[in-house]
RNA sequence: GUCCCGUUCGUCUAGUUCGGUCUAGGACACAGGAUUUUCAUUCCUGCAACAGGGGUUCGAAUCCCCUACGGGACGCCA
């Protein structure tokens, strides 16, 4: 434990929550919490062309639905702020000022220059032990319209936030023999760096861009991703407990959390497998709790209103469950129970008409119905078995028909639960309903 | 082009610190099978990798060198 460390996640605004900067801001969050450090929030506004207050609200809201809570930053302030850059003029002046004193900036082309030193920079990286870069050429550290360039001011608020350690992906890493310079040139040891390996495409070459299939935490959330998954599958991409385990609470992430540990090698994204997480988290979730999350989503899909029936919503989620793979697609899955106003899936009907006589078979299941006791899933099976036994054929003859004819689909939950769900009378009705219409089709 | 970083199944990775326990483990994906009801659940099985070449060594995925390939940085973007 070590109280001290001092970390920070410093995104531009840009529009968009890149899963890359998520991940960056996972790691900083993990080692902070593992450390028992402080975890900064820095939003890196100097580009005015680009930065927006939508452009921070998408940042915020990612990063908290990804419970990646911050210890100082917007909105909870604290004692290094303002913690926009926009807002930090007066520091970078003062800094600028000790750096012409020292020497190591002048003026050229109305711009103020860093004079580089000309011995080679020694980055101390964590995951990469010692890199060696030499700087060769001066850079522009403030603009001719006076703003203060990247470079400069992330390195000054490194500073002045006290920031132990420097978290970031691996594209800064040749980026940082400018910092350690201008480190060195105001007295000031560097701190301990940590450069992540990039998140590359799926397929074709380079690094994720925000136009890829999944670059966007905004759009998990939009698709009803679980956070906690998602936030679980990123830990994963890069690092590892090493023990086999690939799901595990995130408490249990943040004690065997460490840099060192963090693999050196790019990681291609893998949306199967964030879906293949984010089935297991659903699957597991207590009864109540997937309730609560999938009922907003069914709302929007507009399959349920206020006035739908508690009770029958919480049965249908609560089949649904055990097989579901996400929460996208859960209202394609469940349409049926809400209306009989449901999509047909045609492929399924072909499967159906293919093998045996599906008609015969419903009218037969709908004879044996009106000498049935109780409408349960025991009964119901005792009964269906009966009836294969007697026409000596298979279950699944009248299985598959009946599922087909009340809820258009050839997949689903358990198939005398979803007899029950819908009920006695609504099955009735859609059976004969399926008979008419097929007859005359 | 220059500089920096990397290279274990198709993909994410374990193993590299301290060379032998690795005929290289797990997961996703894929393929087959089971659950005499579907499969988008669950379970089982299978497929599949140390980039190549040189060293060092009794012995190398593990240490060293070279090559190839991949990635990144070279902005008055961040």
């Amino acid at each position: 434990m070590n109280s001290a460390v001092r970390v920070r996640f410093a995104p531009s605004p840009t529009g968009f929550f890149h899963i890359g900067g998520a991940r960056t801001a996972l790691f900083n969050w993990l080692y902070a919490r593992h450390c028992g450090g402080t975890f900064i929030l820095r939003i890196e506004d100097t580009d005015k062309k680009r930065d927006s207050e939508e452009s921070v609200r998408v940042l915020i809201d990612g990063l908290k639905w990804l419970g990646l809570h911050w210890d100082e930053g917007p909105e909870l302030s604290g004692p290094h702020g303002p913690y926009f850059q926009s807002e930090r003029q007066c520091i970078y002046d003062n800094y600028l000022n000790r750096l012409r004193d020292y020497g190591r900036a002048y003026d050229q082309d109305g711009a103020v220059w860093f004079k580089v030193s000309g011995k080679p920079a020694v980055i101390h990286d964590e995951i990469r032990g010692e890199v060696t870069r030499l700087e060769e050429k001066d850079f522009v550290i403030v603009r001719s319209d006076g703003s203060p360039v990247f470079h400069f001011v992330n390195v000054v608020d490194d500073i002045d936030m006290a920031i132990t350690h420097v978290i970031r992906g691996e594209d800064h890493l040749s980026n940082s023999s400018k910092h350690v310079e201008i480190f060195q040139a105001l007295n000031v040891a560097t701190p301990i760096f940590a450069h992540i390996p990039l998140i590359l495409k799926t397929v074709g070459s380079g690094k994720m861009s925000k136009r890829d299939q999944g670059a966007l935490v905004e759009d998990y959330k939009a698709r009803w991703f679980l956070p906690e998954a998602v936030r679980n599958y990123l830990c994963l991409l890069g690092w590892s407990p090493k023990d086999d385990r690939e799901i595990l609470p995130i408490e249990e992430i943040i004690a065997l959390f460490d840099l060192k540990q963090i693999s050196k090698n790019n990681a291609r994204f893998d949306e199967k497998k964030l879906a293949h997480v984010n089935g297991e988290y659903l699957r597991k979730l207590p009864a109540k709790a997937f309730i609560d999350f999938c009922t907003p989503a069914l709302k929007c899909a507009g399959l349920i209103s206020p006035k739908t029936d508690s009770s029958h919503l919480e049965n249908v989620l609560t089949a649904c469950q055990e097989k579901v793979r996400d929460v996208e697609s859960l209202p394609n899955f469940c349409t049926h129970f809400f209306t009989n106003d449901f999509p047909v899936d045609e492929k399924a009907r072909e499967k159906i008409f293919k093998q045996g006589n599906p008609l015969v078979c419903i009218r037969e299941f709908l004879g044996a119905l009106s000498s049935l006791r109780d409408f349960t899933e025991e009964d119901l099976e005792t009964m269906v078995t009966k009836l294969a036994q007697s026409n000596n054929c298979k279950t699944g003859d009248y299985i598959h028909p009946i599922r087909f004819a009340v809820s258009g689909q050839s997949v689903g939950i358990g198939f005398y639960r979803l007899l029950c769900i819908l009920g006695k009378d609504e099955v009735i009705k859609r059976l004969e309903k399926f008979l008419q219409t097929t007859s005359f089709a």
